[in-house]
RNA sequence: GGAGAGAUGGCAGAGUGGUCGAUUGCGGUGGUCUUGAAAACCAUUGAGGGUAACACCUCCGGGGGUUCGAAUCCCUCUCUCUCCGCCA
């Protein structure tokens, strides 16, 4: 959530920020900082009463020491009526913060200078295309026909043993599937990311610290008899590694990354959106995270955008960048890229990566600060990225390499999957 | 699942009703000494709120209670450890 100094702070750059993704703000803000106001007032007052009840006390401790018995019980009767103002002033002020709370809890991140006005995907910019548009011959398939006719992913398998969404991956589909997961990590792991294998489900506090709750309470699936949730992206358990910690300075940047299923509800999804492998309620990404000085972080954003340019190129998929418009953001983001790449059975672009930069968003909510060489602890910036999503780069593989003989693996992959090509 | 023990500052570990935000050791930082380093010695070293700056307030796993006063007593929740049971 944004921070109350930067509310107090910079209120109008602030409201002209949200206003790129076409909310008005004005009146939370200003009730915001009314509410700061009168906070503060309550809590000197609560201040000054403790204070006074706490000197009393202290004499009362002398006087017992010295066995003045008398004059104890004498300021004992001085005490009465301290305890009742204290309790009501204690909550005055709760009320006051949670109401403050709530309401910081409502404001999405403020964009970031780059990131364009705009109230829907139309209003994304295109910042960078890559790769030849495959052009396919008569009978082109899309993915969901190719998965069934060379016996790669069942769907039907899937939404007969749990439901649409869940499937299954079998013989060459699956070995592709773990190929992909290891050549993602492995690159990860070249570019100097730590891997991790993080629990796949999290509990409140995380799903809080990352911005999943209380927004999006909807979209994760809720273990109710455990209080527990399953992971929508590796981002949550990563992140919250550094929820509650403060960092030394020189032990920035964090650089980690996991490989996990993720799981997503995805109520209210319909149509040619969801077909195939397009979108799931359960499927694999390998996720990098980076927990970074502030003043780093938009070098570190572009350092993330390219390794995952890189990853595209080697698997010889056409893609486009896309920076994200203010109404396309994420609750959370300061600023995103989405990669797409083009899948030609579907003639369709498809998002493979979001890759965003957080700023102090996150940080604020999980308490990730870094103690500077001055000694002042600072608010870090956290960053994450898709790196890479894999159902929707099967989809693409599956979709530009196919021809009449089969279907082309690319080169890259060639030593994880121990074949060239799937016939 | 059953029984028991515990949760204190970066770590270890005191503290069982009254200047305790907390003894001490280690670690960290700065300094003295040294050609340099080590050792030794000295100083410093939690977080948050609040203030122009002080003052002041809060925090000893979370929440609630008793009391003039709680790290210390009571209730409750969570977590950790040990033993038993079950089990990949």
């Amino acid at each position: 959530m944004l921070t109350l100094s930067d509310i107090r702070a910079k209120r109008n750059e602030i409201e002209a920020a949200l206003a790129k993704r076409m909310l008005e703000v004005g009146n939370t803000l200003d009730n915001i900082l009314e509410l700061d106001e009168q906070r503060r007032q309550t809590q000197a007052k609560l201040d000054d009463t403790l204070a006074e009840s706490n000197r009393l006390s202290k004499s009362i401790g002398q006087l017992f020491k010295e066995g003045k018995r008398d004059e104890a019980e004498a300021l004992k009767a001085q005490t009465s009526g301290l305890k009742e103002r204290t309790q009501e002033l204690r909550e005055e002020q709760s009320t006051l913060e949670g109401s403050l709370e709530q309401l910081l809890f409502s404001l999405p991140n403020a964009p970031h200078e780059l990131v364009p006005a705009g109230k829907s995907d139309a209003d994304n910019e295109e910042v960078n295309r890559y790769g030849e548009l495959p052009q396919l011959g008569e009978g082109a398939l899309p993915h969901w026909e190719l998965c069934q006719q060379y016996n790669l992913i069942d769907f039907d398998l899937g939404a007969k043993v749990t439901g649409a969404g869940f499937p299954f991956y079998t013989g060459k589909g699956a070995r592709l599937q773990r190929a992909l997961i290891q050549f993602f990590l492995d690159e990860a792991n070249d570019a100097g990311y730590t891997e991790f294998i993080p629990p796949f489900l999290v509990n409140e506090a995380s799903g809080i610290g990352t911005g999943q709750l209380p927004d999006k309470e909807g979209q994760m699936y809720h273990m109710p008899a455990d209080d527990l949730y399953l992971i929508p992206t590796a981002e949550v358990p990563l992140t919250n590694i550094y929820r509650d910690v403060i960092l030394k300075e020189d032990e920035l940047p964090k650089k980690l990354c996991g490989y996990t299923p993720c799981f997503r509800r995805e109520a209210g999804s319909y149509g040619k959106d969801v077909r195939g492998l397009n979108r799931l309620h359960q499927f694999d990404k390998v996720e990098i995270v980076q927990v970074v000085h502030p003043e780093r972080s938009q070098a570190v954003l572009d350092e993330m955008v390219a390794h995952v340019v890189s990853l595209l190129k080697k698997l010889e998929l056409p893609f486009r960048t896309l920076r994200l418009c203010g109404g396309d953001l994420g609750f959370a983001a300061g600023i995103t890229y989405d990669m797409e790449v083009y899948s030609a059975g579907q003639d369709r672009w498809l998002e493979v990566s979001s890759i965003s930069n957080f700023m102090t968003f996150q940080a604020n909510r999980l308490k990730c600060r870094y103690k500077g060489k001055d000694g002042k602890t600072q608010l870090v910036h956290t960053l994450n990225g898709s790196a890479l999503a894999l159902p929707r780069i099967v989809a693409a593989i599956l979709e530009n390499n196919q021809d009449a003989e089969g279907i082309r693996i690319p080169e890259v992959l060639h030593r994880y999957t121990g074949f060239d090509a799937i016939h």
